[in-house]
DNA sequence: AAGTGGTCTAGACCACTTC
DNA sequence: AAGTGGTCTAGACCACTTT
């Protein structure tokens, strides 16, 4: 048994739908129908077919059948971290300061409470190429973090306080007028527009714990994404 | 029986994951464990580990055990189409001309060759928010597709052509200065650098079938994605 | 040898859809 | 009533890991 059964089945389904065989809308054959076909349980049949539902390709309904999804374009997968590019990250200054008004409401600040920011520059061949900014809530009495704020990737920060799969990450990328230490730290003219990332990383009960802010110049060059065939619409 | 059993115990583990209570490498209560524990077959119990390994939350090792997986942070997923938006595409032109070196060489156009180009401007409340310019090669004897370009979503574009679930998107974000035609239409300074994201569309043998280049404005907004605890290193 | 996950069987009963 | 997928059982044998 070279490969298993299940994977011979749903092989040879994704073969007919990407071939055109079975087009979008398309009913495919029923379980017991391809379990008699293969000669085999309909246990192993569900295995085959559950792999092609979890590429997206195919959708049962209950009482029908499985039906071939026509393809959605408009899902992608970004990869985007601290370390996930080349050059080296120099360590600028921590201070703790009262955010800008856009960031204060993102991590929800008090009136008057303060945040702790760490900023960073990144160099790659003797240039600098991005600015890196981060934010942390302070909270008398709370340890802090400052030490260890240019060290490690940012959400793994707050995984001893946190359960770790408990945090997720919202990302927002749009073009913005750099403020001015953040054109002189990379020698740009004053209000030069950069592409700007951000990152807003919340707890399970969706309290905002940090958010960091990364102002990329054109040497900093793209980012980029990709897209299947994703059809989930789990939401 | 009001929840599925095998979800029950899913979500018992999943939230004991969530809580710490098992933390990333440690192992999960084996099969034959979880089976005895909740009175019932393995298969369930394995149909309950599925759904906590689609979700990345835990990996399986054969031999050893299901071990917690730690979260990865890296990894985003980004939602964007044509027609992911608010807004009104207002139609601008149709031409046959040799695009510029950076699109030619995506299309990998043979030299002298021509593409079809599908111009359309985004509205939104009376404002002009972003510029949309589609390629696709020219081919002698193809059946034009310039009566479609501006009604139906990319993609959909070359289903006809190519089974429709072999197509998949590259996009790259970034920022660039507007050639003219684009600050003329979104009537704004020349050499203004805009947010631009482009789109390329390859067949299932990696051929460029088109490129989709959007020049969005301060204006349209920004872009977003979200993290979860994607795992998965598929690649 | 013993424990783990990976594959598979031959049934069963239920809920949903169609006729 | 007949066909479909959704859930579940009580076994079996195999491959991998640890002792």
């Amino acid at each position: 048994m070279a490969e298993p059964l299940y994977l011979q089945i749903s092989g040879r389904l994704r073969q007919g739908i990407l071939t055109g065989e079975y087009k979008p809308e398309d009913m495919l054959p029923s379980e017991n129908e391809l379990a008699a076909r293969y000669s085999t349980s309909r246990v192993t049949v569900r295995k085959s077919l559950g792999v092609l539902e979890s590429e997206g390709l195919v959708r049962p309904w209950h009482g029908k059948g499985y039906f071939v999804q026509p393809p959605k374009y408009t899902m992608f997968t970004l990869y985007f971290g601290d370390d996930a590019t080349d050059g080296r990250f120099r360590f600028q200054e921590v201070t703790i300061l009262r955010p800008e008004k856009d960031v204060a409401e993102k991590l929800l600040l008090k009136k008057h409470q303060m945040a702790i920011v760490t900023r960073r520059i990144l160099e790659r061949d003797d240039r600098v190429v991005a600015y890196d900014e981060k934010f942390v809530p302070y909270e008398r009495g709370v340890p802090s973090i400052e030490f260890e704020l240019h060290f490690t990737e940012f959400p793994h920060m707050f995984e001893e306080r946190f359960a770790p799969m408990s945090l997720h990450t919202e990302m927002t990328i749009g073009m913005e007028t750099a403020p001015e230490h953040v054109c002189a730290a990379l020698s740009l003219a004053a209000d030069k527009p950069l592409l700007v990332v951000g990152r807003l990383i919340r707890a399970s009960d969706d309290k905002p714990v940090g958010f960091a802010k990364q102002y990329l110049t054109e040497a900093f060059g793209k980012l980029s994404a990709r897209s299947g065939y994703y059809t989930q619409e789990k939401l």
